[in-house]
DNA sequence: ATCTTGACCAAACAAGTGTTTGTCTTTCTA
DNA sequence: TAGAAAGACAAACACTTGTTTGGTCAAGAT
């Protein structure tokens, strides 16, 4: 009748699901073994069935964040081939993805490698893999010869992740909107050109 | 001869100086007491001579902070009159106090209130109170109507702020020139008028 | 039918956590 | 010159931390 120890069924998902969430939520240090273990059913040691050390277990939950945001900005850009177009589906998917989805992705911008030092190789390691998406991305805009596309990159990632901050769910503003309007603001032409900027 | 206990003369600052310090490299939930008052050289208990609380402490140092930043910004935009030159100063000097100079102002980036819930709400009066010049800076820009300045304002901020994650003290990319690029980048039109943005 | 193994419990571990208490000395004040 | 108070020490407090150990039980392999 018991199936909590059926083979190949064990809890080790919800396991990951509680850390991501204890993880995204308090941060990497905040986030006790036994407040993520709790809610699943487990004992602190049972933990260690799974992972040899707490910072094994977040590299575990961050590689599932990088891969789910990742196949969700692969996936917008996929159909899309004009260049423009591309970057916005991209700030979309990865807004929607930091911002309503799962815990997990969250856990990739708000956990900083240095929380967790006898690991941080592995996480700067996984976080690089993501970004450089975006490096193609805008190396493909129409831009100016001027423009700095290292410095634009730089720019719109920091506008991105920074809205992990500010972003409270009421009111109308969805990621996707916010997404829209960010990417818009990079299109335009932001200065008025009745008055000459000094 | 022992000057340790002379009125008015007491280690407080030093007391501070450490606090900044810890919070701003470890963060406030991974920074513990007994680290940041043992350089000055006293034991854990004396720190609750000063404060209350460990949160209170943090109080402390992020409202220095708040005003170490603030002062900076504001001397920065004092002698300029002519919007984009001032919103130019206030982000040099906002990336300065930033990435240079002292661990106050790391704190207030770094540290979210919600690290401290049962001060959260003083945190978030007093990074607001920052916040606000933000605010009147970009509503005094010229631009196209079509631009929404609050958009603009989180956009520029996030990008500032977020700096804080990639940028290494290596290199000729110091914060000055790191925020008259950004700048410009608004300045700028971006999109190459030639070929058509869809 | 036996063995192995993975998943978990139960209980404890040593170390570290923020904090309290009581005492002492020094400096300022009345 | 007596008294108040600030600043800090010394030692412990109760609790939480990540982790270890030894054992149990069911499932898959032989």
């Amino acid at each position: 009748m018991d199936a909590t120890h059926r083979r190949g069924n064990s809890r080790l998902p919800q396991l990951l699901d509680e850390a991501a969430r204890a993880f995204a939520g308090r941060g990497f240090a905040a986030a006790s073994v036994r407040e993520i273990v709790g809610p699943v059913g487990m004992l602190p040691g049972s933990l260690y069935c799974h992972f040899a050390t707490k910072e094994a277990l977040l590299v575990a939950v961050y590689k599932e964040g990088v891969e789910r945001i990742s196949a969700a900005v692969d996936a917008a850009i996929a159909p899309l081939s004009a260049p423009w177009p591309r970057l916005e589906a991209a700030c979309i998917a990865h807004l929607s993805s930091l911002l309503d989805q799962t815990d997990y992705s969250q856990v990739v911008i708000r956990v900083r490698p240095s929380d967790a030092p006898t690991v941080a190789d592995e996480l700067v390691a996984l976080r690089d893999s993501y970004e450089a998406r975006w490096a193609g991305l805008v190396a493909a805009l129409p831009l100016e010869r001027s423009v700095n596309r290292g410095d634009l990159r730089l720019f719109l990632m920091g506008a991105l992740n920074w809205s992990q901050t500010w972003y409270r769910d009421e009111g109308a503003s969805t990621p996707e909107r916010i997404a829209r309007r960010f990417v818009g603001l990079m299109k335009t032409r932001l200065a008025d050109k009745m008055k000459e900027p000094a």
